[in-house]
DNA sequence: GGCGCAGTCCGACAAATGTCGGAGTGGCTG
DNA sequence: CAGCCACTCCGACATTTGTCGGACTGCGCC
């Protein structure tokens, strides 16, 4: 049913790279490898998206590799969500890891299956852009059924069908679209959008 | 120019509360102050959207407080990013905050410029759904063309403005549309959007 | 009472959107 | 070479969208 995941896995160590990625492949993952920062660039440069990158800190003689990747990665447009495996946790490595722009830590050792965990956790977290929504909406000082209106457009609702579900014509509804758009400074559906999703 | 930001202050000395909180208003800010988990709650369920809370970990006696603030808020429906302020950082709580959805974890002592710096950063971090096109598109299995032209239109342009940035008829541009709705499985401009911002 | 505002609804129109069938080019490949 | 595919363009049509002016109700407030 879900369309397979891209993941980019980093990781020095040859046994446990393979040992990660058949775990990865097993669960659905299309699964690229490297083994150093270089190569993680190269490879994140060969496809068109990442859906996430899991990075071993410690990469051969570069005991921070893990963390200069993420800024690395940023840098050459990769926005994909980084989990960063680490042996030793020490407190100013989590928080420069965390200040770089990392999405999860998890410390070893740890099985497989705490690491899917953690990427399906670190996957589901982009729906919190509902929290746009709340926020565009309240800043446009729309009114209460305005609002639901405009929720209901951001949903996908055709005019016809929100004017079902909310019990109004179809007239009620272009009126209060129209009324929207104004206080949003927009002109059009795709435009509202954009207002609440910029990108 | 930029829409006033609602933010909630939770800290339970009233010194550094109404310290930051004048801060936090002299930089234009809207700010709620509460001193307990169960205040920062009731604030939260009196507003309409919140763009950011700053808490502090240690909560009067209860030395876990902001830690336990953040799955309350997510429980209430409260998506905005959570910055915590600690003044002793250990590495667990550290891990345990930042598991339960934390953005942020600001060290004691700290300069109210940089509380700033910290909440501008991670209210600029929304941005980073530029991800979600990039992976909807690569999914979709769009050629070059039509992820042009999808990208545009998720900017909110209109066919005849397309046609005229990509040198092409509005026939064409209309052509290239249907291919996409097509292979996204979609039949409007609002439904493709919700398609690559689902939330 | 009068005023404003949210909410409801209508007609009518212009513009944009989405679909269908048809058609041509150029490039790459078996 | 024949076939496939990306890309281009057209006409024609039905539908949706967005705007404008006008109108009615009910609520709260000065």
């Amino acid at each position: 049913m879900t369309a397979p995941r891209r993941l980019l896995l980093v990781e020095d160590d040859p046994d446990a790279r393979a040992s990660l990625e058949r775990a990865l492949v097993r669960a659905g993952y299309e699964c690229l490898t490297a083994a150093s920062v270089a190569e993680a660039l190269a490879r994140a440069a060969g496809v068109p998206f990442l859906d996430v990158v899991v990075s071993d800190i410690v990469l051969g003689d570069d005991d921070r590799g893990g963390v200069r990747l993420v800024p690395a990665l940023r840098a050459s447009g990769v926005r994909a969500p980084v989990v960063l495996i680490t042996a030793f946790a020490d407190l100013d490595g989590v928080k420069q890891a965390l200040n770089e722009g990392a999405s999860f830590l998890l410390e070893k050792p740890f099985r497989a299956h705490e690491l899917l965990e953690v990427i399906r956790r670190v996957l589901g977290e982009p729906r919190d852009i509902g929290y746009l929504v709340d926020s565009a909406l309240a800043k446009a000082g729309l009114t209460d059924k305005e609002q639901a209106v405009a929720r209901l457009i951001l949903k996908g609702l055709t005019s016809v069908e929100i004017a079902e579900l909310e019990g109004n014509s179809e007239k009620t509804v272009r009126q209060h679209v129209t009324q929207i758009y104004a206080k949003c400074g927009v002109a059009s559906r795709a435009e509202l959008f954009h207002f609440v999703f910029p990108w």
